[in-house]
DNA sequence: TTAGTTCTAGTCATTTTGACTATAACTAAC
DNA sequence: GTTAGTTATAGTCAAAATGACTAGAACTAA
């Protein structure tokens, strides 16, 4: 009964019919770049296995079940479609233009995620699901590459920002990483000594009495970072 | 046939049934306050005329339909409730909570304009559409209470950065307008010299040669914003 | 032991910010 | 018509933040 739409109603009825509610989701996560080495930004997209836009590479989503929140949703598609489960999750934006998708009308609310490195070298990769470059994607399905670019405009925004850099990366970090995450997205080098000094400033950056060995060089000290990710009308701050 | 959802289906059918879409909007205008006269923020709501939450204030809002974009659905709803036609119109948020609406699973997509006060003025008020101030609301429909604030919220963000305080103004405005704009929002006093300092650095303010004449002092010259509303995946620049 | 590397602290000039002063230009009261 | 009152506007000055740069510390590799 409540699948009509989806199974047997035809174009002309679809057409009619409510617009479709989808959750998808942009997931933003740390690795070496295979040139330079250095990290920089890439994200998990999945192959369609059907039309429309079938075999091309697609952020992962579904639809809306109706019994969770927009948040679970989120969550969830993501844990099943790359076994992630990333701490940070906020909604980016609700694409709802008229012809995103050929035949039926879909309303997508969409969210991004960021997932620390060591998180994300767990991820599932198979031959649907597969991990590219942000700044190099080819055409993706639907309207997903302008998704993905508001997305990394945000990100860029929040960055310049906020202290959202931390949660690209894992529990205990060396100035100098915080450094090359802020210059991958940013996208320009910063000089070390005047960026520490910010960073030493900010009151969430915590010292820890440890330090990276196994370097070339001088070993580094490891911070910790002990803000709240705080943010938007649904994860509203657990004291 | 599609509308079996809305009119004939039981409680235990809407259950099952996909969550409907709506959207709705918070608009906020300058508006002397009655007690002080300086400005300060109004919003517009309209009473609910069925259940639930009948004879409560709301957000003005009503269903997606299946020809318009979200804009445009925020757009028309908008003037078809007050009349009014901003030039700012923006998406807030999706708000999808499981308990939004006690029978129905309703998913709302909120978009926020700001109006200046001319047309604010002209905005349609009745028995049903009235202004009421954004700080000090009583009890609303629905999540309408924590949409606004969360509104106001994104407000105060976006003044301290951007320069959005213009669309609360008219086409011609004196620096001491658009300090009350500021001082009315984040609700704190700000220097005069200071200010106009600042404002003049931004290359957006032009100056015009006229000046406000009628006040009981110096008259202010006028000044006019050159920038774009510019923002948003929806709203690309329109060069 | 030395060269090479990064980490880290610090200097210094420039820019930005916040608090404040002074003058200009108008109206209203006298 | 003079003066008091008010806001507009320009400017000063110290404090704080920023950007470019120097130099020593602490490690590894040769």
């Amino acid at each position: 009964m409540n699948t009509v739409y989806a199974t047997s109603a035809n174009v002309a009825e679809r057409r009619l019919a409510p617009p479709s509610l989808a959750i998808s989701t942009v997931i933003f996560a740390l690795r070496p770049s295979e040139s330079s080495g250095r990290p920089t930004l890439w994200l998990p997209l999945v192959r369609r296995i059907r039309e429309p836009f079938k075999d091309m590479w697609a952020l992962p989503g579904g639809p809306l079940q109706h019994d969770e929140s927009l948040q679970d949703a989120a969550s969830r598609n993501l844990r099943e479609t790359t076994g992630l489960v990333p701490q940070y999750l906020e909604q980016l934006y609700a694409f709802g233009g008229l012809h995103r998708s050929p035949a039926q009308r879909v309303v997508s609310i969409v969210y991004w995620a960021l997932v620390q490195p060591t998180e994300a070298a767990l991820a599932d990769e198979s031959e649907n699901v597969r991990w590219f470059r942000a700044d190099r994607l080819s055409e993706l399905a639907f309207d997903h590459n302008a998704i993905v670019d508001y997305a990394l405009w945000r990100l860029r925004n929040k960055m310049a920002y906020g202290s959202i850099a931390y949660h690209l990366l894992g529990e205990f970090f060396t100035l100098a990483q915080v450094r090359e995450v802020y210059e991958a997205v940013l996208d320009r080098q910063l000089d070390p000594a005047n960026f520490r000094r910010q960073i030493k400033g900010t009151p969430e950056i915590e010292e820890t009495g440890e330090y990276l060995q196994g370097g070339k060089h001088r070993p580094p000290r490891l911070y910790r970072f002990t803000g709240t990710p705080g943010l938007g009308p649904d994860n509203r701050s657990t004291p």
